[in-house]
DNA sequence: ATGCATGAGAA
DNA sequence: TCTCATGCATA
């Protein structure tokens, strides 16, 4: 854990290119933060998973009842499946020696255990293995897995740590459980040939409230905030068990792609090189442009305002990934809205590629890491007064 | 794996 | 109007 105090551990803005984030390490204080982000990195031990990439299927045009959408898989389909005994785990030690989840729940491959996820969810698991994958998915927002994170209520779901007496001051595990459990997930996913998207929509048809391959993956990667992660931890940890006793989990993933989420999205605007950098360079100056300034950039990129405006609201949210997780007043020090990122009096360089180059990150870095961290080239007649700011 | 987008809820 | 959680679409 670093010190708000102590110096400033990473970068102010820790901005990362986006390939991999070389979180400082060190745990921080879960129960504290609220909606910060992991300064440690889920760094996957060099083979980088490939499978997962590989494995992940779109949304195939699924045909009525389950199976064959995924051939990839190895998923046990009728055979026994060995389950691929977890070579020795890389870098997770002995990593599942025991299922942390309260009882001994053992789960069985019809029996439900009484999840403290109610709601249809329950109803809509398997017994009716082809079908019933998941209505329950549809559901808008299952109140199941509403209260994980806060209430924490019933959901004994999470007294995870197994061991840890864990005083009623429930859930919160620590960044270390959460890093660790992140690593199992991945691994013990993989072996069991599932992929993130597998793990979404199961747990859908396990709790009622379904999960993309995209999420699934930020948790991977510890790229949620604390309290996220701590959200779903819960779920995630009853799907692996669920997973390693159950001879059917492939239903649970097949799940008949309820997605008829055919809403009219905006169609991703793709922004240059370029541009980005130009983008980039103004956010240094300031992270919160006004609605004027907004416009202004907007005119002077040649973009959308709005697309201005997502822009600087996911980049604001991309550097707080990057921050310390401490929600409190060190923001105000890091995360100055009125000037530019740098601490004050600290003269932070920034790196060619236009992140900001704080003390830290001993994470080695290639040259050129992507084209998205070129210089941003600063371009000739776009102004914005923020200079004042 | 990650960039851009959406929507709910908070401020 | 912003943050936060989340996801579609894409690299």
């Amino acid at each position: 854990m670093f010190s708000p105090d102590g110096g400033l551990p990473a970068a102010p803005f820790g901005l990362l290119p986006d390939g991999g984030p070389p979180f400082p390490r060190g745990g921080y204080d879960g129960a504290a933060a609220q909606q910060l982000f992991f300064p440690f990195a889920s760094e996957p031990d060099g083979a980088r998973d490939a499978a997962t990439a590989r494995a992940w299927l779109p949304p195939p045009a699924v045909p009525p009842a389950k199976a064959e959408a995924r051939p990839a898989r190895p998923c046990r389909q009728g055979s026994p499946e060995p389950r691929a005994a977890p070579p020795a785990t890389p870098c997770c030690g002995p990593a599942w020696a025991a299922p942390p989840w309260p009882g001994p729940a053992p789960p069985a491959a019809t029996a439900v255990p009484g999840p403290p996820f109610p709601g249809p969810a329950a109803a809509a698991f398997p017994a009716a293995p082809g079908h019933a994958l998941c209505p329950a998915a549809l559901q808008p927002s299952s109140g199941g897995l509403a209260n994980l994170g806060s209430s924490g209520s019933s959901s004994g779901a999470a007294s995870e740590g197994g061991h840890s007496s864990d005083s009623g001051d429930e859930d919160a595990p620590t960044s270390e459980e959460l890093e660790q459990f992140a690593k199992d997930l991945k691994h013990k996913r993989i072996m069991l040939g599932f992929t993130q998207a597998d793990v979404g929509l199961a747990l859908g048809t396990l709790y009622g409230k379904m999960f993309s391959q995209t999420t699934i993956c930020r948790f991977e990667a510890l790229q949620l905030s604390f309290k996220n992660m701590c959200k779903l931890k819960p779920l995630l940890q009853r799907w692996l068990n669920e997973a390693e006793n159950t001879d059917n989990m492939q239903e649970m993933c097949n799940a008949e792609q309820v997605l008829a989420q055919a809403r009219k999205r905006k169609r991703r605007t793709s922004i240059e090189t370029n541009v980005k950098g130009t983008l980039e360079s103004f956010f240094r100056k300031c992270v919160k442009p006004s609605p004027q300034e907004i416009s202004q950039i907007a005119e002077d990129l040649n973009l959308d305002k709005d697309v201005v405006r997502v822009w600087f609201c996911n980049r604001r949210q991309k550097g707080k990934r990057l921050l310390l997780p401490f929600g409190n007043e060190s923001e105000g020090v890091m995360y100055d809205m009125n000037q530019s990122l740098v601490p004050p009096g600290l003269p932070i360089p920034v790196t060619s590629q236009g992140y900001s180059l704080a003390p830290s990150p001993p994470v080695y870095m290639p040259p050129f890491h992507k084209a998205e961290m070129f210089p941003p080239p600063l371009q000739p007649g776009i102004s914005m007064n923020n200079s004042s700011h």
